[in-house]
DNA sequence: CCCCTTAGTGCATTTTTTACACTAATTACC
DNA sequence: GGTAATTAGTGTAAAAAATGCACTAAGGGG
């Protein structure tokens, strides 16, 4: 078969990358209003082309740098999306990332495609552009199974953080009550977190115990075969989840 | 910024298969042995070209049919590479699909771009062309974490299966040893299994009974919440993984 | 000083997991 | 036809984990 190869390198592919961040109690995501075709003027996910020599994972660094400032955050590879005729320019896949970010950390500076970006909940979200609506769905799905198996909610959260805002984290991600006692219970047992000897200041309440997470202390566990794990349970009356180690 | 978009449609992508059968306790993976530039005459991954009005999925679909003759299977993907010089004709991406296959379902007809197809057992395997030992190796770890989230494995299995069968898979796949009672008692009490009430014959030994995976009764459960699941359990001396609901 | 709000804690019960060894059924071989 | 070889099939007790639940503690505001 002489297959003439030239006919296949004719299309294109973007990065798309769902922006993760928690704040007020609400899982957000950051979107953008396009400021370029297709779909000008819609809110879509922050993406761009990926430039003719330069990987995947350094195409969705960019775009997120470019429109956070932010280079050293949690960044995975979720899903391609790939139907025929999802853009109108051509041929053109996307590969989704997701990422994970501080939210009072940065400050979005939007970038030369957005023409405004800003921080959204992601219950109730309205349209976006392309098929950015799957995308977004395949990465929360993703977020979900993650928080679950990996240590990573803490990416979400100021670095010292109280029990009680680690909580309502989990709560919001998997849309579910967690018992206070047991989810401390938990969470402590696992010793993946440092008590700082500080406390909240400025609430109008007893102050929670302000935590951080040890990173290092992680490491040298999986080392050792420690499973961070988390284990969706059916409970009869609320629907709940619960930590398992 | 008046980009010239053009600029970005010199690209292609493929799909690569990763396709697992089970024969003999051991887990195997379909490959050939390229036919064509780049890479000709070493063993590779299954794939080709997208082409150009052609979806993602369709192409995975194609690649695997074209193979084994096999269209109603287990496919699935997993990861996209992206590497700027992973292929030598220029920048092409690849979209890596794993499926899973019944081994005696079928027979190989190495397509035009193969000049052999053979199942390898994933074990010791020689090294591949492209950057197929990674696209390997991740497929694999899904495999890994989806045999213990989802009643896939019976899709590796003739129709009809004794629980030793199907027990020999779990250990290919997870690489640890498991508790035959423990085993059993799990995978029964989840009611997916029908008992055919219909045994082995032709071995040299007692004939072990034969199961069915029920897939109506899974997808019923699976309505009321029901959550196969398989839990990861570091033993002291054996390494073992056991099941849990 | 009292009220409001959120932090923080323990235990008893149930469920799940674990570890473990013998009998049963069939074929092969002598 | 008997016996050896091989794999199938089964139960239980102990340990660990998960669950459900309600009160006291600490600080700020008025």
């Amino acid at each position: 078969m002489a297959t003439n190869f030239d006919n296949y390198f004719k299309s294109a592919f973007t990065v798309d990358n769902v922006i993760f961040g928690f704040d007020e109690g609400d899982l957000k995501v950051l979107l953008i209003k396009r400021g370029e075709e297709p779909h000008i003027g819609e809110w879509a996910l922050p993406g761009y082309f990926v430039k003719t020599d330069e990987d995947l994972d350094a195409a969705a660094k960019r775009v997120l740098s470019e429109l956070t400032g932010l280079t050293n955050v949690y960044l995975e590879q979720v899903h391609t999306f790939g139907s025929v005729n999802r853009h109108a320019f051509g041929r053109v896949i996307t590969i989704s990332y997701f990422s994970l970010i501080k939210i009072d950390n940065y400050t979005i500076q939007p970038s030369s495609i957005a023409l405004q970006a800003q921080w959204h909940t992601v219950n109730g979200l309205q349209h976006l552009a392309f098929d950015h609506d799957a995308i977004l769905e395949s990465c929360l799905q993703r977020l979900k199974w993650l928080v679950k198996t990996r240590p990573v909610g803490f990416e979400l959260l100021p670095p010292k953080f109280t029990l009680t805002e680690l909580q309502h984290l989990y709560e919001a991600i998997l849309r579910c009550p967690l018992d206070k006692r047991n989810f401390r219970k938990k969470i402590l047992s696992m010793n993946l977190l440092v008590d700082c000897d500080e406390t909240q200041e400025g609430v109008a309440h007893r102050p929670a115990k302000l935590y951080k997470f040890d990173r290092k202390r992680y490491n040298k566990l999986v080392e050792q075969g420690f499973n961070f794990e988390l284990k969706e349970t059916p409970t009869k009356k609320k629907k709940n989840v619960e930590l398992s180690s």
